[in-house]
RNA sequence: GGGCGAAUGGCGGAAUUGGUAGACGCGCACGACUCAAAAUCGUGUUUCGCAAGAAGUGAGAGUUCGAUUCUCUCUUCGCCCA
């Protein structure tokens, strides 16, 4: 019999679709629009797995919403600045672009193996001046705005290197190239005014049913609103002019516990002490470490006694010292906190290194007046105490709004919601990014570039150093005259995530000249309805993206939208057995065999190999499979039905050659099933019954339907192989030349979206053009005449019984009662109790 | 330390609002075809038991006629934040 060309087959329709133009999107306001947008990718040189998997999703959505009779947008470009470039380019000696263009070639081959329906004549890449100079201007445009600035922010510094670093380039403190220990070191950069939006930002998440739930809840978290207070702390005069410390505090009802204030290094009244020896040491130490939030929390809290007494406003005569403090950041807040050590565990820490004074105010139980902190900070709820007014109420939520009253109306404080959110600095020292357009004159103040003159183009680089700032060097590039003035450009660009916090408006656009995008496309396929992605872009890049469209948005009514994506989807990782030979190394799965179920190493001596737990695919473990050499193998179709079948996406998923070789085989499968029904077609048999085939076919499109509405495919592939064992005897019962073809055209338009390639060569044998729809399917035809009971005695199953659809309880006791396997419970037994529930079970109890 | 989520056969995983636990696949076993193997096809496969039957969804309790599903306590694992 013949075999499944998967080779010849899936090149043919991957010709005719890029022929036909069948994946191109118009707007056409009469047709309902859905757009589909998966994460782009990187261009790093080569798809791999994750990909594959991230894109198969989108592509299954997108091919069933077009066969649905949506208007389906579905584009594809390039994530393509970024460091990797620049890293490959300092060891191959090839310069980024010619470095990123090679891997998109390269990545856009593999790509479209895969038989993706993307509408290729959107392509664009972020890299390309087409792409960046609309970025440039909306970096003015903001500007103009006012949500864009300059000031001095603290960065991980390399002093070998002379470079900026980041977070994750820093390894234990060191830097990832060099190893020198890392410093924070002040630069001046530019920022995104994203916490002006704080309230925005997280009040929209509102708005957003249809994203996990999981995803707004870390955004949640990193927006970080906190209810509290202001307090104005009267200082003890001295001779330096220091009057007041404005501390911002979510527990303002621990006032009375009080006994330190600790202000930031970097906190304006650190202005008095900027001479003197020992705190410019303090500030030194506080800089080694590194700028994370994370290395500030494991760093050991330490402090610099000033000469200053704060006096606390509730009780003058509580008088308490002031410190700097290297855990105080002066971003977050007011930059000064009070210390309540009997309340918090970092002020106890704090507390106790200095000798500090440990005053309880809060017990967990009335009563006890007693109770007294030591070791431990008591944070949790109770009832205050010791302290004056507030004794009695109860913690945290009465005493809170009471204290706070309290120092409203004495003028003491005020009321106050404060974010964590922090602007977002988009400054990077980085050559391979998007220039930022701004020119400085010779006093060093900031302007703009005049529109005219943008692009701001990368120029070309012959040889990147190792160290320093690469655009600072070039001189002729960046010293330019405008008139006749002479100007300085800006050397930094711009991070990365700003070139993705728009590409999905582009797309709308993405040859539109004199703007990013045009309004009227972007009012008709905005929002995207289905975005797709991994999980580990929950807060950075999703949220930059959603406070792009508020910074668009802001003073202009041009938006139909607030919102970028309406639906979410994070897809699992790619996972894949680990290996081990008996030294202990990593051994990837092309390597290894398997002999009498064991395996082992291939090639040299059959050596025996550990197989360890199932990981996410990465190069050094070494479990990593290549998408191109399984296509090439098995087929995009075996590739995109295996990706899809054997974890919910959601989920992990574990890659094995098993799970691949089976998908391969169940093609076939479905080849000779083909080949089966059309011989069967040909035999033109002259009568049928149909309607238990009708039935099948109804179900299968319903529960098609629902499953991929629901992103249940792994559920979708089992409904594919029961469709399949189904017809294998179905087709036995010599049915008509029309049945068959009507009822199989259906189910091959249902498995479309997956295995397009072989869907779309069956409908062709048929002679079906490509222009079939989603199949209808009856809701009375879902109806069974005849269901099943389960029958339980006291609640255990005892037996099923086949009966008409809706039977009467009574009628159904009788049968019951005659029935041989369920009779011998009820012989000589009461009948007590019993729960029928229609037409699906019935619970005597006796 | 806080938040979120998960735990079901040898393995990946199914199971509407609480109503037949283990769909589908992998693996394994047996059988057919074959000189033989591969491929293919068929049958079986939660555990214990010859069987009748009993037990069974991480552990323990609770609600209910009935719990994988709801509530509480605990254990382990994963992710995020600190």
């Amino acid at each position: 019999m013949d075999r499944y060309n998967f080779n010849q087959i899936e090149s043919k329709w991957q010709k005719i679709w890029t022929e036909e133009k069948k994946f191109s999107s118009k707007l056409d306001k009469n047709k309902k629009k859905f757009y589909c947008l998966e994460m782009f990718p990187y261009p790093s040189g080569r798809i791999h797995m994750g990909h594959v998997r991230n894109y198969t999703i989108g592509d299954v959505l997108a091919r069933f919403k077009a066969l649905q009779g949506f208007n389906v947008l579905h584009p594809m470009g390039w994530d393509s600045f970024g460091m990797p470039a620049e890293n490959a380019a300092r060891q191959n000696k090839l310069d980024p672009k010619t470095w990123t263009e090679n891997n998109i070639a390269n990545m856009k081959s593999q790509l479209k193996q895969l038989g993706l329906s993307v509408d290729w004549d959107r392509e664009i890449s972020t890299c390309s001046p087409d792409y960046y100079k609309h970025q440039q201007q909306f970096f003015l445009e903001l500007y103009d705005k006012g949500l864009v600035y300059r000031k001095e922010q603290y960065v991980n510094w390399d002093p070998v290197d002379q470079t900026v670093l980041a977070n994750e380039q820093v390894i234990d403190g060191k830097g990832w190239r060099s190893g020198a220990t890392v410093e924070r070191k002040k630069l001046n950069q530019w920022f995104f005014n994203i916490k002006k939006f704080s309230k925005e930002l997280l009040d929209n998440l509102n708005e957003l049913p249809e994203w996990p739930n999981k995803v707004k809840i870390m955004q949640k978290n990193w927006i970080g609103k906190s209810f509290g207070c202001e307090i104005d702390f009267e200082i003890e005069k001295t001779e330096k002019n220091i009057n007041k410390i404005k501390c911002f505090t979510t527990r303002p009802d621990t006032l009375f516990g009080m006994s330190f204030i600790a202000v930031s290094v970097d906190h304006p009244i650190s202005e008095f002490y900027k001479d003197n020896k020992e705190f410019i040491n303090f500030k030194k130490e506080c800089n080694a470490t590194g700028t994370t939030e994370e290395s500030i929390a494991n760093a050991e809290k330490i402090g610099f006694k000033t000469d200053l007494i704060a006096i606390n406003p509730l009780d003058n005569n509580i008088k308490v010292p002031v410190y700097f403090a290297n855990f105080v950041l002066m971003d977050y807040g007011l930059g000064a906190v009070f210390g309540c050590p009997a309340h918090d565990q970092r002020d106890l820490d704090f507390a106790k290194k200095y000798n500090l004074k440990i005053t309880t105010v809060v017990t967990p139980d009335k009563k006890d007046k007693n109770f007294v902190v030591k070791d431990e900070a008591y944070t949790g709820p109770g009832y205050i105490f010791n302290s004056s007014f507030l004794n009695d109420f109860k913690c945290p939520d009465e005493s809170i709004i009471k204290t706070i009253d309290y120092l409203e109306k004495n003028n003491l404080g005020e009321k106050k919601i404060n974010f964590r959110l922090k602007d977002w600095g988009v400054s990077r020292q980085r050559y391979w990014g998007c220039p930022i357009p701004i020119v400085y004159d010779k006093n060093n103040n900031p302007h703009k570039v005049p529109t005219e003159m943008l692009p701001v183009i990368l120029p070309k680089i012959e040889k990147l150093e190792t160290s320093g700032n690469p655009l600072d060097k070039i001189e002729d590039w960046k010293n330019i005259k405008i008139g006749d003035k002479e100007y300085t450009r800006e050397t930094d660009t711009l991070d990365t995530f700003v070139d993705s916090s728009w590409y999905f408006l582009r797309f709308c656009s993405p040859k539109n000249e004199g703007y990013g995008f045009d309004y009227e496309e972007i009012n008709y396929w905005m929002p995207v309805d289905q975005y797709i992605g991994g999980v580990e872009h929950a807060i950075l890049h999703l949220l930059y993206s959603r406070f792009f469209m508020q910074a668009l948005s802001f003073n202009n009514k041009k938006f139909n939208f607030n919102e970028p994506f309406k639906g979410l989807f994070t897809q699992g990782m790619v996972c894949h057995e680990t290996y081990k030979d008996q030294n202990n190394n990593w051994i990837s799965p092309d390597e290894i065999t398997t002999i009498d179920g064991k395996k082992v190493l291939k090639n040299n001596n059959k050596m025996e190999i550990k197989v360890g737990s199932s990981e996410s695919m990465s190069k050094s473990k070494r479990n990593i499979v290549d998408p191109e050499n399984i296509i090439n193998t098995f087929g995009a179709d075996s590739v995109r039905l295996f990706i899809l079948s054997d974890s919910p996406p959601e989920k992990d998923v574990q890659w094995s050659e098993e799970g691949i070789v089976s998908s391969y085989k169940f093609i076939q499968k479905l080849w000779t099933l083909n080949l089966k029904i059309k011989a069967e077609i040909e035999k033109n048999n002259p009568e049928d019954s149909s309607e238990n085939f009708s039935k099948f076919t109804n179900k299968f499109i319903e529960k098609m339907s629902k499953n991929l509405e629901n992103f249940s495919y792994n559920i979708i592939i089992a409904n594919i192989h029961e469709m399949h064992t189904y017809l294998a005897n179905e087709i036995k019962n010599k049915y008509k030349k029309e049945t068959l073809i009507e009822n199989y055209k259906k189910i091959l338009v249902c498995i479309n979206p997956i295995i397009p390639h072989f869907s779309s060569e069956c409908l062709s044998i048929l002679g079906e053009s490509q222009k079939y729809t989603w199949p209808s399917y009856d809701k009375k035809m879902l109806i069974e005449n005849e269901v099943q009971i389960v029958v339980q005695i006291n609640g255990k199953k005892r037996g099923i019984i086949d009966v008409k659809r809706g039977i009467e309880e009574k009628d159904l006791i009788n049968i019951l009662k005659k029935d041989k396997k369920v009779a011998k419970y009820l012989v000589g037994k009461e009948i007590q109790k019993q729960i029928y529930i229609k037409d699906k079970l019935i619970n005597i109890i006796v």
